[in-house]
RNA sequence: GCGGCGGUAGCUCAGGGGUAGAGCACCAGACUGUGGCUCUGGGGGUCGCGGGUUCGAAUCCCGUCCGCCGCCCCA
């Protein structure tokens, strides 16, 4: 038997239901927000990603899946979506502001785990020509609105990187305090002096830190900022909490980062929405000097936890007493489907009318429709209601 | 990429050197035109794959693939 690949994964009936509803409930309101929508191509030049992402990122280090085409170029299917959607602005010289829109799957070569797939699939915006604590809090409302509409228990963490210089500025400043503590374990010391950043979130260090706070090192224009925006989000009933610990993988944010966790998941999984902002990334994949917001929201993830909404079917099953009336009975289904009804018949011939019913129930049929000797005689079809077991003739719909 | 645990019927799992099991699901019957509930019967597995040990391997050993958990990282 061939099997999917390592951390890929099909999709399909329920679970395809429910991505559905996950992705029409987004767009629904994102709609509001009138955002245009966006696709791009999976595979994309390898160069494009180490120049948005970043070379040293762990991303582009050992998590994309790259090779040599045919033509001997440098591919990759893309690891996430925002270089193609900055890439197709400023290729296609898009005219701005404009709030762009995309869903679709995305590639990273990760050790897979629940809801952790080589090949997952993100809904995401990039509100580009945005810029100032406005922007940031409408581009942050327009990630939390569609995950309260889902009905999900959610809770916002908001960090600013204070520009390029401020980053730098703390990362070096966060290693010189580190380097002088004696009780950082065996991994934050190995952390420390490639990564300091993430020493702040190891577990067992980090409730023993008093760090440096980043905001210390913001220029005072970008620290108002950061609050004005936050208080424009609690204005409008995003409750936010600040984590100073808060600095995004990817090397492209420049100011405010969030990222948006469900209470219902395990940490290892539980960060269902990031995003942030991005103030040179237009202009480093060669556009012009360009602000931008952008967010991206795993479907797979928000998948294991969104309840989906229980709509009974309308279906309409036909039935046949015997093979006999197929004929009569197949007439019967197409009528039903030229008025804009779901219906459905048994096609395998040989099948008791007590097989038929028990398919229709299985289906969840609402009504099941009889063909036999005395209704085509007459013309009529009896309908049964599968809730109430009530029956009635009907002339033909 | 590293570490731990696991893989037996469509699904959830028991069995742990001597003929492959249960529940659910599926199929068919139980007053000759009617589903669900109940009862009866039935089909279905090269026990993830490959190699080794053994008279004999689902069972023990090695490898490999896949999954889950943790690390790393991230949506």
């Amino acid at each position: 038997m061939i099997t999917a690949l390592r951390g890929f994964r099909d999709i399909w009936g329920e679970d395809w239901e429910v991505f559905e509803e996950i992705i029409s409930t987004f767009k629904n309101r994102l709609r509001d927000f009138n955002v245009a929508w966006i696709e791009t191509p999976i595979l994309e030049p390898l160069e494009l990603f180490v120049r948005s992402v970043g070379e040293f990122t762990d991303i582009v280090q050992k998590q994309m899946f790259s090779f040599r085409d045919r033509g001997n170029r440098e591919v990759a299917l893309r690891p996430e979506g925002t270089a193609g959607v900055v890439r197709a602005f400023v290729e296609n010289r898009l005219s701005y502001p404009i709030r762009l829109a995309y869903f679709g799957p995305m590639f990273r070569a990760e050790r897979p785990q629940k809801g952790r797939y080589r090949q997952f699939y993100q809904l995401g915006v990039e509100f580009i020509g945005f810029s100032g604590p406005y922007a940031d809090a409408e581009g942050l409302i327009s990630a939390y609105l569609p995950l309260k509409d889902l009905g999900l228990k959610v809770k916002v963490f908001v960090n600013t990187l204070g520009g390029e210089e401020a980053k730098v500025k703390y990362s070096e400043k966060l290693r010189d305090y580190l380097m002088d503590l004696d009780f950082l374990c065996e991994d934050c010391i190995r952390r420390r002096e490639r990564n300091p950043l993430r020493v702040l979130d190891c577990k067992v260090c980090s409730p023993k830190l008093s760090p440096p706070d980043i905001l210390e090192m913001v220029p005072k224009n970008e620290r108002d900022n950061f609050d004005k925006t936050i208080r424009i989000l609690e204005k409008y009933g995003v409750p936010v909490e600040r984590d100073p610990k808060l600095v995004r993988g990817l090397d492209y944010y420049t100011g405010l980062v969030f990222e948006i966790k469900a209470e219902e998941l395990d940490a290892a999984q539980n960060t269902i929405l990031a995003g942030g902002r991005y103030d040179n990334l237009i202009y480093q994949l060669g556009g012009e000097n360009i602000p931008a917001f952008g967010w991206a929201a795993g479907i797979d993830r928000i998948s294991l936890i969104y309840k989906p909404s229980q709509k009974p079917k309308d279906l309409y099953f036909v039935v046949r007493t015997s093979d006999e009336y197929f004929e009569e009975a197949f007439e019967v289904l197409m009528i039903l489907r030229n008025s804009n009804k779901r219906a459905d018949m048994v096609f395998e011939e040989g099948k008791s009318l007590k097989a038929q019913m028990r398919r229709a129930n299985k289906l969840g049929a609402r009504w099941v429709v009889f063909v036999g000797e005395e209704e085509v005689k007459r013309g009529v079809v009896k309908v049964r209601d599968m809730e109430t077991g009530e029956e009635f003739i009907t002339s033909l719909d």
